[in-house]
DNA sequence: CGTCATGATTTTATAGATAATTCGATGGGA
DNA sequence: TCCCATCGAATTATCTATAAAATCATGACG
């Protein structure tokens, strides 16, 4: 999580920045100075370059080239995009993943949930549903697809912290027991539409949420 | 298409990277080591280094911190993975996109589809059928699923030039002509079938795509 | 035969120089 | 007097060249 010793000091510079980006420190829209940048992790502009790259693989920066790059903006379509991909893809890690699901890791699943309703801040919280969604996942045996799914992950945490957040404890405690319920019963296709119905609604405004949940499952 | 003046340099080798590692060109596997291909593009290595990342999060090659990059080599795993991913991704793709499909559009779609039946050689054939799909799902308007959608073209690509492709003309068109009809009878949710059967279909070696064909969407 | 050390190759990082774009200022025109 | 255009300076990104760290291989010694 912090900066492993043996991470290129490229990767280090990125985590940082990303950790930044996501906890809302740098607001959308402004220019990362490498120069700047560089003398305040004491190393030149090159790694700095690197990182930007990753940071841009990630969606957290945009990159104009010869006018440097800026603190990626989000705005409620971004948002959307971002649920509706993480939807599609969680959907289809979970189906490859069922058939390999044994109980261990749906008790630590279990576990994950019950951290998330101790969380008492959001990044506590956060921390919890990422570990309940990976290990569900993981057992689908797909790198890439988990590595873009995960990208999504950090993604959807930026707006998560970002303070316009729904209420988010309650109804995504119910939807992480019901996945793990119909899992259990080895119904994967209802366990699938749940996920996709939860990964939706996270990252919808407020009045958006409430009037979603009113016509859910239309 | 080919390396345009504006972009950087470092932009242009990872463009003729990406296409020599699709072409073949480059076994996969096979260290490239940054100062040759600097000296032979008459550059130093820092664009080189750039260049290796955005190669990187295309996932046409992996890097080991300390060790280099490699091409990433592909396993029938990884080719089943990409093409899931695309089924999953495009099908959203083309659900958002339908309501804002003309007829104009769709009339290109289908010029595009007469390309890829005159094509010769894999190459334009690659090209029409990738025109394909980017006319009919652009106009979901969401940047960030195109972008994952490309580079997931990109790598499909990769093994369909590889030569333990099955029978790619026939079957294509068909389904090609299939999705058109549908969208243009406004029966949305059948194009996104066919279109989910018709992405996962490529990309399978050809004993598995006759099977498949013979119990088509068991 | 195994282990350690040394050398060569390769990646990574730093510093300096070059080119391009943006912002500000100044001058001309309405 | 105000607005627009053009010119210039400064900021910024990009590239080249050079040095340092690390890994792998080879060979010698125990």
């Amino acid at each position: 999580m912090t900066t492993a010793k043996d991470d290129t000091l490229a990767v280090r510079i990125s985590k940082v920045l990303a950790e930044r980006i996501i906890a809302g420190a740098i607001a959308p829209g402004v220019r990362l100075g490498q120069d700047h940048i560089a003398e305040e992790f004491g190393a030149s502009h090159v790694p700095v370059r690197e990182a930007f790259r990753r940071l841009e693989a990630q969606g957290l920066v945009v990159s104009e080239p010869r006018r440097g790059v800026r603190v990626a903006g989000f705005t409620v379509e971004e948002v959307r995009e971002v649920a509706e991909m993480r939807a599609a893809l969680e959907v289809l890690a979970l189906r490859q993943a069922a058939p390999h699901l044994t109980k261990a890791l749906l008790d630590q699943a279990e576990e994950a949930t019950r951290a998330g309703d101790k969380a008492t801040d959001v990044q506590a919280w956060e921390l919890a549903n990422r570990h309940f969604h990976r290990l569900i996942l993981t057992p689908c045996a797909m790198p890439r697809l988990l590595r873009a799914i995960d990208d999504l992950h950090t993604a959807s945490a930026r707006f998560l912290f970002s303070g316009w957040r729904a209420e988010w404890e309650a109804p995504t405690d119910r939807d992480h027991r019901a996945i793990l319920n119909a899992l259990r019963a080895g119904q994967v296709e209802t366990a699938a539409q749940v996920l996709a119905r939860h990964v939706q609604t996270i990252g919808q405004k407020p009045w958006q949420t409430s009037r979603l949940k009113a016509t859910t499952r239309g």
